[in-house]
RNA sequence: GCUGAAAUAGCUCAGUCGGUAGAGCACUUCACUCGUAAUGAAGGGGUCGUCGGUUCAAAUCCGAUUUUCAGCUCCA
């Protein structure tokens, strides 16, 4: 047999062999550190025996893949660990996962307590070097296997699988999984693992099934790894929006309002600096403004679809006995704004923007700092369009949203979100508006992947997503291709051959939530916002209160040049000024004292920079302009704390 | 909503066996008038999330409830 390598490099055989076995053939080194093998592009066990040609790469802990087979290790010795501790316990699921792995068990109580006792016990197993081996059995025997070791889920689980399947599983020691692998060698090859948490999860992941207990946890190929992990974290949670959030003074959440931020006086420049930005991009892109009021009545909601698909989610009151509806979406009061007059084919495309309140009763355990409120602004656009428009319009905005996040250098991937469950409008329609979007993302050449089943009731959707300081994934732009809208209200445009049309609709935000944009916005900084979305951008800072009147004088001209800026007038030494500036994160820091006075100057100190010198006020004052202006992100060059 | 954990001064937190509350920072006042990450001293500030129970006595034990945190589910 001829066995393919990575790199190109052919070997010949003439008996099967393992994927180890093969491994040694190469170099020793490579057998000692073989965790996994992909054989024809699946991944499989390093005791995989090959018997006929085929293409084959070799893992180590330094690829992807043999990482996780670290992992799913892991976790296999965390259920052992389990059910050495707790006999009773039933074992559901244990994977690998993008930074750890973890193990779903029910029947049993734990708590965080006892994670060092259980991570106490895994270390007592990796110590016995337990082999893991692989066996198989025939579908009916597997089933009857796992009901003798009385674990329904892994008969469960069985049942699912076709009934010719071969089902395989492996041990260590006494300890036996269904799984379908790969494994290291030996309980003794996973070296540094952590337990980090216990928490709730629903099995096979629907809430109408019961909630095990899911413990997670990590593992890396060295205890350094680990150590520079947990280190990462430590660090990661210091960006968090949320503390940032409350040491910046920017909102703050309070018992009266759960999940309704309260934008404090810091937290409303940069808010309102970031619509400032927002109204002029629009404005260049051929937007025009509404607004539309925050509640209307039932009739509309009714007609628009959200009475019969979103009920869960709004706020509902009575008004003079009738029944009305807080907003949880700003699109039926923009059809009725389009609506309002007649339209030409010549109006259009008509791109509406609003900045709208939304308010959406979300589950309460949903809830998480400004990137998940029951109440927020949409940066919300309409645009209202002939079918020949869509690539182009669709287009228009991908390449503004494009625009918009590089400026601030975020990373994001996109989603094209398909037809849910719960969906109204026929098959057509979702066909032709799905390919709509694709079409457009096609033709930018767009990496993207498909959410099948994931779109809004009313249409399938692009979804832009951003990542948030530990790496989860925050949905912020989207767009909404919409039939079912116009024809719901009935929208119209008269078309050059004097006949009436139905326009197609877009949906679309940019920012997403302001709020969820700057939470993301504070994190990605970590609080250390460019100089134009600074709440405050300058801080002067007097060296005594001899020269509070210069100090003034100084303050009185960036005021007048637009720039927001603040004196420090407390009777404390410099130094302690510097120390509170800084842990305010404000880009600059002018030193004023008797020099500066003499020469009308500032003695200039950057958040990014440090001590720059004296510099005369003038010129400080136009090199500050400049940075406002140009929305530059000047990047630290000092040590952090 | 579900599972688990937490809630003590404006903030960060300590408070052992149930005996009536403590630190640092912040704040106020006074002194210092200072040159690039914390000057010193004094002072004010708490129904220990809320309601109920056990007890001679509850921040502490028990129950309910609210909010927050982690995860699940759901979403911008």
């Amino acid at each position: 047999m001829q066995i393919t390598l990575k790199d190109g490099s052919k070997k010949e055989y003439d008996h099967a062999m393992t994927v180890l076995e093969i491994a040694e053939d190469i170099s020793s080194g490579l057998a000692r550190m073989a965790l996994a093998g992909e054989v024809n592009g699946e991944v499989v066990d390093i005791r995989t025996l090959i018997e006929t040609d085929a293409s084959l790469s070799i893992f180590t802990a330094n690829d992807p893949q043999g990482l996780r087979t670290i992992r799913h290790s892991a976790s296999h010795i965390l259920a052992e660990a389990v059910k050495r501790l707790y006999p009773e316990a039933k074992l559901a699921i244990g994977p690998s996962t993008d930074d750890g792995f973890y193990y779903d068990i029910d029947g049993v109580k734990i708590s965080d307590e006892d994670l060092a006792t259980i991570e106490q016990e895994m270390k007592k197993i990796t110590k016995e070097n337990a082999p893991f081996e692989k066996f198989t059995k025939p579908r009916e025997e597997a089933i009857a296997y796992m009901e003798s070791l009385e674990e329904p889920y892994k008969v469960e689980l069985i049942r699912d699988l076709p009934e010719d399947a071969v089902i395989s599983f492996y041990s260590q020691g006494e300890f036996v999984d269904l799984c379908a692998g790969p494994h290291v060698r030996s309980t003794k090859e996973v070296k540094a693992f952590k337990l980090m948490s216990v928490a709730g999860a629903y099995w096979r992941g629907s809430e109408k099934n019961k909630m095990l207990t899911r413990i997670y946890g990590t593992a890396f190929p060295k205890a350094s790894e680990l150590e520079e992990y947990l280190h990462r974290l430590e660090e990661a949670k210091k960006r968090d929006h949320r503390k940032i959030g409350k040491e910046l003074g920017l909102f703050t959440m309070m018992d009266e309002g759960p999940g309704f931020p309260f934008f404090l006086p810091k937290g409303m420049v940069l808010k309102n600096t970031l619509i400032d930005y927002w109204r002029e991009i629009h404005t260049r892109d051929g937007y025009v403004e509404i607004a539309t009021p925050i509640m209307l009545n039932r009739t509309l909601w009714e007609t628009s679809g959200h009475w019969d698909h979103y009920a869960e989610n709004m706020y509902t009151t009575k008004v003079d006995e009738e029944d009305f509806a807080i907003k949880p979406m700003n699109c039926p009061g923009g059809v009725l704004v389009y609506k309002s007059e007649p339209r030409s084919y010549r109006d259009l495309p008509l791109r509406m923007g609003e900045l709208g309140l939304v308010h959406r009763h979300e589950k309460s355990g949903a809830l998480h700092g400004l990137m998940r409120v029951r109440c927020f602004t949409q940066d919300d656009a309409h645009i209202f369009m002939l079918k020949e428009q869509i690539t182009d319009e669709i287009k228009g905005v991908v390449r503004l949203i494009d625009e918009v996040y590089s400026m601030f250098g975020f990373k994001y991937h996109v989603e094209l979100s398909t037809k849910p469950e719960d969906s109204m409008g026929s098959e057509e329609d979702w066909e032709v508006a799905t390919e709509g979007l694709r079409s457009a993302l096609d033709q930018m050449g767009l990496d993207y992947v498909v959410n099948e089943g994931d779109g809004a009731f009313y249409g399938p959707k692009i979804d832009f997503h951003l990542e948030d300081t530990i790496g989860r994934t925050w949905q912020c732009g989207t767009i909404q291709l919409d039939f079912q809208l116009p024809q719901r209200f009935e929208a119209e445009y008269i078309g050059a051959d004097g006949e009436k049309h139905r326009p197609i609709m877009i949906h679309r935000v940019v920012f997403g939530s302001i709020e969820r944009f700057i939470g993301i916005l504070t994190e990605h900084f970590a609080g250390k916002f460019p100089t134009w979305l600074a709440p405050v951008q300058v801080k002067v800072l007097p060296i005594s209160d001899k020269y509070f009147g210069y100090a003034e004088k100084v303050l009185a001209e960036l005021k007048e040049q637009g720039i927001r800026a603040e004196v420090d007038r407390r009777a404390e030494k410099i130094g302690y000024k510097i120390r509170e500036a800084r842990l305010q994160r404000i880009p600059y820091m002018l030193i004023v004292g008797a020099k500066e006075e003499e020469e009308n100057a500032v003695s200039v100190r950057s958040r990014a920079a440090g001590d720059e010198g004296s510099q005369n006020l003038n010129d400080f004052i136009t090199s500050i302009k400049e940075e406002i202006v140009t929305k530059a992100i000047r990047a630290s060059v000092i040590e952090e704390e």
